[in-house]
Order: C-alpha cells, then structure tokens, then sequence
DNA sequence: GCAATGACGCTCT
DNA sequence: CAGAGCGCCATTG
C-alpha cells in the first residue's frame, strides 16, 4: 500500500461476510472516506492476485461488476462470487436488497 | 506543481 | 427501474 488511504480502505473489505457485497461507496463510507467511492476501486486495483482482501466482494452502486483493466477480468469476480452462493440476474447484476452487506456498527 | 486519469456516486428525468 | 449528466478527489506522469 502506497499510503493509509489505501490501508484504511483494505480495513474495510476484509470485514465483507462471505455471501455478501457492499458498494465501493459504502466501503469508502465505513473507511472513513466518504465520498471517496473512486479511490476504492482506485485501491482494489492495486491489489495483488494473491492478496488476502475479499476484492470480489465489492461492486458498483448499480449491483454490477465494474470492467477491470484486463479483459475478462470481471469474469473471475462473478466466479468468486458464485461461488459464494451470491446470485445474478438476468442483466448481470446482484439484488443489492438481499445481497448487500448491511454493516451495523455494534453487531 | 500542473494536467490527465480512473474497479464510482448521486440527482434529475 | 433505467438512462443521461455532473461532481468528487487521490494517484500517476
């Protein structure tokens, strides 16, 4: 990481439950960030292949996986996802309503 | 320091 | 719910 920001946003991801997805902007929310949704995204794409951040897990406001710098790249988020019983529609998008992490800070 | 870029969000229609 | 326009700001060159 290149500075706190990014640590701060990393924070945030790794405490996504599996078979969940919050938004880049509610990440950057709960980072402590708000507003900085790019900077989110900014950050994952700096993260390695073998990071130990729960990247997949994150996604637009629009429910649909962001087209990442290399091609098919959001292949393998849809993959990661399904994988954790997370389901898509027919545009290719997840029901933020039953799928999105609902964050409460005091469990 | 300036200019350009980018895994985006929100509001209005 | 879907589409179009504007704003946001750290990172990079």
């Amino acid at each position: 990481m290149t500075s706190d920001t990014y640590r701060r946003i990393y924070s945030v991801v790794r405490r996504i439950p599996k078979g969940r997805v919050a938004t880049y902007g509610q990440v950057a929310a709960l980072a402590g960030l708000p507003g900085h949704a790019r900077q989110v995204g900014y950050a994952l794409h700096a993260l390695a292949e073998s990071t130990r951040v729960p990247w997949h897990r994150v996604i637009n406001a629009k429910g649909e996986i962001s087209l990442r710098s290399v091609v098919g790249g959001h292949h393998e988020q849809r993959m990661r996802l399904e994988r954790e019983n997370v389901e898509f529609d027919q545009r290719n998008r997840i029901s933020l309503g039953h799928f999105g992490w609902a964050p409460r800070r005091r469990g």
